[in-house]
RNA sequence: GCCGGCGUAGCUCAGUUGGCAGAGCAGCGGUUUCGUAAACCGCAGGUCGGUGGUUCGAUUCCACUCGCCGGCUCCA
């Protein structure tokens, strides 16, 4: 018989050892590896997040858990917020606590305060709370029944506190206290306050309570915390380097784009270097859906109300469209989607089972309202241009389909330079049109399509739209950020409200499955993310000007020319710099506007026939003949487009 | 839409007890003809986001309004 007295714990590397029953987890965990890393900050007790002080009463697997780990940093950063919540009840005492959760990168806490926190208030607070670390205060966790809790709170005139308690089911709640400062949570919390090493605070800004619109306004104070200076420092100079790449910032640097109080928020003004990008863009896009089997079709920018209505758009969707316009005796609908137009392209013809799947894309301008204040750049616009289509197929077809649709996202994708993708699969939402049957069938029919492909999904239950499950691809930037941009949306809804059919073998009239899908999400986002992912500096096939030529003196200008001549009729994007500047200058102008390749010209280059070749950011790429160059850059364009 | 911050020359930004509005860069005119990220001199450039109010007088104070930025919320 085992000595009751003893209870045995296991670490991840199987070592195995028994300890008294009703140890500390922290105390177990030191006697089983020998020794315990003040880098551990919590425990796994079989899988589930503990305090190290937390009290073990049977066998049980254990996992020390760091900062290393996603664990572990939303532990230390939830002890942060709990030590920037205590330095702010210590600054301000009225202020009443909300919320403090840990977040990607740092934590915030909601307040109910009489005023919004100045920058001062932060420093304050701060300052605050790194005598709160120094102190070192232990984080003691405590249990009492729900009713006593809310009393406790109350007693306090915590009213927030008193209001998330009311709404728990549970019993038993547990309180964390380091010091005087009490708070309710589920922790687990590291040892002691000490062990937050650095605290910043980085901003503060309203947040609805619950974040509901109709609640009050609180005070919410952003911060975040890391194990080193050397950590915050680097995490700090990642935000810097955020905004150097703001595409707000580098589309004026770069002149690509303004969008002007005079034309209207969320409106975009492509300008000549942008615009061209975004045709490069278009055209590969276009060659690339034809080579696909998609066929291209274009819409109008308005149409009848009732289209909408027979949609569904003015029902559910109404919120996000602009109001209708009174055209003679009817009204008119500026779009908010495409899809409606390719179901009466669709429509135009009686339809054959042997004619499906018909793919329409078209990149498609919409108009959407958004309200003021959610504008951002040309992330969110009232106008912006869908990489739209359609695909109409039968329902044994949609995992063909989707297979197909993968392969080109995948191949699209990253010919523009995402290699790193998050793949999600929504399934069925409670407001869900459509059977269950076919619900089951058409998210199999996505599933199976990603295991086909051998691509690693993430399962969002319920998350599907109303009307299908879809599939939807995160990128990965430079920076590590992820933008979703293409979706994968199947609609058992559309077909139904607009009749469509198509003739099966069988001479009787069937229902075809509709396929939403766009590869790169919006135009204009897509090539907001481009600038920030590149910095501005795009590959050379994206770039508006390849090469730019410089000439040292005047003396060369008529040789500078001639070689522009000569890269043009090549089908490069060539300009020449011929104005009275020194070549340091030129050099430095042509770096900020990010051109690939600069061709220095001087005497010794006129007279051997050369150019001196400057890559961007100083390589120097040596003196080479004109048709050289041309195979140089000819070559680098290749490397990057190939990978379709 | 809500909370907070902000709006001065093409751009980046100075400008306090309310008294004729400034710098650098860019632009234009000269000089300079130069070897891999900023030559020199000069000139011009503004109903200080808009409207209204207070005042002898408003970029400055007040109200309203438009827009931008950071969040909330929502999404491509």
């Amino acid at each position: 018989m085992p000595n009751p007295e003893l209870i045995q714990v296991t670490l991840p590397d199987g070592t195995a050892r028994a300890v008294p029953s009703s140890s500390k987890a922290g105390q177990a965990l030191r006697e089983a590896a020998g020794s315990l890393s003040s880098d551990v900050l919590a425990v796994k007790v079989n899988g589930v997040l503990r305090d190290l002080d937390s009290t073990l009463t049977e066998d049980a697997s254990l996992e020390p858990v760091t900062f290393d780990s996603p664990e572990g940093k939303e532990v230390y950063r939830h002890s942060s917020t709990h030590i920037m919540a205590q330095a702010v009840k210590e600054v301000f005492p009225s202020a009443q606590l909300a919320i403090g959760p840990a977040i990607r990168d740092g934590f915030y806490y909601d307040f109910a305060f009489e005023r919004p926190f100045t920058p001062e208030d932060l420093e304050q607070i701060e300052a605050r709370a790194h005598e709160i670390i120094k102190a070192d205060h232990a984080f003691k966790r405590m249990e009492m029944p729900q009713q006593e809790a809310v009393e406790f709170f109350k007693a306090r005139g915590e009213k927030l506190k008193e209001e998330i308690l009311r709404n728990l089911e549970d019993a038993t709640v547990s309180l964390y206290h380091q010091g005087d400062f009490v708070d309710l949570c589920r922790g687990p919390h590291v040892p002691s306050t000490g062990r937050v090493k650095t605290l910043k605070l980085l901003s503060s800004a309203g947040a609805y309570w619950r974040g509901d619109e109709r609640n009050p306004m609180l005070q919410r104070i952003y911060g975040t915390s890391f194990p080193s200076q050397d950590q915050l420092d680097a995490h700090l100079a990642n935000l810097e380097e955020i905004k150097r790449r703001d595409h707000r910032k580098l589309g004026k640097e770069l002149d690509l784009f303004t969008i002007q109080d005079e034309i209207g928020p969320g409106l975009v003004l492509w300008h000549p270097k942008g615009a061209l990008i975004r045709l490069l863009i278009e055209n590969f896009w276009r060659a690339q859906h034809l080579q696909q089997g998609y066929e291209l079709v274009y819409s109008p920018h308005i149409a009848r109300l009732d289209l909408w209505k027979t949609s569904g758009h003015v029902d559910y969707y109404r919120e996000n469209m602009f109001a209708p316009m009174k055209v003679e005796a009817s009204e008119y609908q500026l779009k908010p989607m495409n899809c409606p137009f390719h179901i009466m392209i669709y429509k135009s013809h009686l339809r054959s089972y042997r004619d499906l799947p018909i793919r329409y894309a078209e990149l498609g301008t919409v108009y959407r309202y958004e309200r003021t204040g959610v504008m951002h750049g040309l992330f969110r616009l009232r106008g912006f241009t869908q990489d739209d289509a359609h695909l109409f197929c039968r329902p044994d077809q949609i995992e063909a389909e989707t297979t197909r649709v993968l392969d080109f996202t995948f191949s699209v994708l990253r010919t523009f330079g995402f290699s790193e993708f998050e793949v999600y699969l929504s399934t069925r939402p409670e407001n869900a049109t459509g059977s269950p049957e076919s619900w089951t069938q058409a998210t199999g029919a996505l599933e199976a399509a990603l295991k086909g492909r051998g691509v690693l999904y993430q399962i969002d239950p319920g998350e599907g739209i109303f009307y299908g499950p879809k599939i939807d691809i995160k990128i990965k930037d430079a920076l590590g950020r992820a933008w979703q941009c293409s979706t994968i949306q199947v609609d058992f809804n559309n077909p139904e409200r607009f009749g469509m059919a198509y003739t099966g073998e069988d001479g009787k009239a069937h229902r075809p499955i509709m396929i939403h899908r766009a590869l790169l999400g919006s135009i204009e986002r897509f090539f907001g993310i481009l600038i920030e992912h590149y910095a501005g500096a795009f590959p050379t096939w994206l770039a508006p000007v390849q090469a730019k030529v410089l000439c040292i003196t005047d003396r060369q200008r008529d040789y500078a020319e001639a070689v522009v001549a000569q890269l043009k009729a090549a089908g490069l994007r060539a300009e020449a710099d011929l104005r009275n500047e020194k070549v340091g200058f030129k050099i430095r102008e042509a770096e900020k506007a990010k051109v690939p390749f600069m061709l220095v010209v001087g005497d010794r280059e006129v007279e051997a026939g050369t150019l001196s070749v400057r890559g961007r950011s100083g390589a120097n790429l040596g003196s080479m003949p004109a048709q050289k160059v041309v195979d140089l850059i000819q070559a680098d364009m290749a490397s990057t487009v190939s990978a379709q």
